[in-house]
DNA sequence: CGACCTATTGATCGGACTCAAGGTTGGTGG
DNA sequence: CCACCAACCTTGAGTCCGATCAATAGGTCG
């Protein structure tokens, strides 16, 4: 039965006919679907000898009969407990990734009261870290703006990411222990906090919900990569800048919740998402201005009317 | 000291000056960072009462005074036999990666005897899932060539992967939970293994280690994802198709020891590997063929020095 | 041995890159 | 507060890489 069904706690006698107490936990703990099930004895053999020998065996607790009720239902709440730390669960719960987060934010605002996690700020064009470096910190972006980018060659790079306030980055690189391979540049006045990677490294281990949680995003980002990547191969300039924008407007939208927002970002820095050259750039958003379907007030771009603009892409490509 | 140090296990007595056993276990089991260690209780307090008390806190075991000496040896050995077990930490025995094919092969190699596992066959050019469908197996390829591919537009597809034995597939949107947004396609007669996504995720649950071993293993093809994106922007055809020929015949010349393996696969599908035209691909291919550095006999493709090959694309790109 | 698939080559076209030059904007110092 | 400079944005012209369409050659399977 444990092996098949799903089993929260074993509560089992020594004296049995056929196989006994410790023969059950033998199978039970040899087994790894079911080694992690909490096991209590619960028997009439007292003895001193019984008692070690059934702990020994790995049991979690053992009850001698006569024993009174609620010691009984306190010791399967105290392993039950014990067993969902363990866990750490949050998909039960159905709090998902945001508590994910607020763990992870707990912790940290558990070290900023102590000394070890540090927030330092940046200028506009400072560099966090760069590629070949040794990561060291887990980072929260607290406030501004930062890109994370891969070099290419003499001037040309690929945008991977844009960060926002509450956003994590530098973690790929301290999973997998390797040096950075890309390189993170502040936008514009920003707040970063460090988190000693030793605590990052904690927090994963001795909770397996978090843990789950980041299998989780990591798989997620996987895909958008191939994504991507599909587009990158495929895709014509023109229609990469037309979801860019809207992926940096739904990105954004969050915020505030403007049907039209605009998008500040330079030119350089949005060619280098889409993968293009500048001028090429700058020509689409031309194009795009022409047909009225965005605005562009000096730096600042506008989508006139999202739906309008997604209709437009899976009309004309 | 159990929060600044690395600790195995504690042994703790109940009655002692200021603080107290219970107060201590009550620290530690709150301190998300300590609450995962083996905690023995060891005391004077023998009776039922003062037991069930300290059980009921968290203990792992609790040993009377007097005791005998090998009584706290074997309950330390079976703490620590649990512990160990639930974090499954390969990393200490430095086997890596493999172990964790190893266990997942070996759950697998449990299923096969039992009839949950079952093992199919596919014909070239049979598809194995297509983008949309929900995925319930994960997929181990026990003989034969897969390739794994988003679609495109019509007749434009990118290939995400080409497995060969002995490679999982189709874990990504397991772990992720939701539908499949790519296709697998056998490329030659194939078995693979269908292992139930329930047994993948009670792996998953029940062991640390494999988790930990997962999340490295993402982060990791992340990171290659972003190279290759990164690639596929800014690199020439050219140079993107030398590239995965290099990629290509390191990937299979684990098996044979060659210096010179010939790769053996479509030109359609070498393009949909470089994401460029099949005619763009012969081309090139034809190119380097005129330079010396490959073979080609029919469909086979002959790298005739891997190293001159690769000097080649870095002087001359 | 024919039908069909795969590989190859040719010709053409257009999208996107590069180089170059002129316009705008915003920030800084006098 | 204004002038000036630097950084950024925009447009033009030319070029080339790589896609597409088309046709032929080679191979394979029933």
């Amino acid at each position: 039965m444990a092996n098949s069904n799903t089993v929260d706690l074993i509560i089992c006698d020594i004296m049995m006919p056929v196989l006994d107490g410790y023969g059950v936990i033998h199978l039970i703990s040899n087994n790894p679907k079911t080694a992690l099930i909490p096991f209590i004895f619960l028997t009439a053999k007292s003895e001193r000898n019984d008692f070690r020998k059934g702990m020994e065996m790995g049991a979690d607790d053992y009850i001698s009969k006569p024993f009174d009720d609620i010691e009984l239902l306190k010791a399967v709440e105290s392993r039950l407990k014990k067993s969902e730390q363990l866990k750490g669960d949050y998909t039960r719960d159905e709090k998902g990734i945001n508590t994910f987060l607020d763990d992870v934010k707990s912790i940290q605002e558990l070290k900023n009261l102590s000394e070890t996690a540090k927030v330092k700020n940046y200028k506009k064009k400072e560099l966090i870290y760069t590629e070949g470096n040794n990561p060291n910190y887990l980072y929260l972006l607290q406030k501004g703006k930062i890109k994370t980018f891969r070099a290419h060659e003499y001037g040309k790079e690929l945008i991977i990411s844009l960060l926002k306030a509450g956003d994590f980055f530098g973690y790929t690189v301290l999973l997998d222990e390797t040096p950075y391979n890309e390189s993170a540049e502040a936008l514009e006045e920003s707040s970063v906090v460090m988190i000693p990677k030793e605590d990052f490294y904690a927090l994963l281990n001795n909770n397996h919900g978090v843990m789950k949680q980041f299998v989780k995003l990591l798989s997620n980002e996987i895909q958008e990569k191939e994504e991507q990547l599909l587009k990158m191969a495929y895709s014509s300039v023109k229609k990469r800048v037309a979801e860019a924008l809207i992926k940096l407007q739904k990105q954004y939208q969050q915020n505030s919740k403007d049907a039209s927002f605009n998008i500040s970002i330079s030119r350089e820095d949005l060619a280098n998402i889409v993968g293009t050259a500048t001028e090429s750039l700058i020509r689409t958003l031309s194009d795009f201005k022409h047909e009225g379907l965005i605005e562009i007030k000096g730096s600042n771009i506008t989508i006139v009317d999202i739906n309008k603009f997604e209709a437009y892409i899976k009309k004309y490509f």
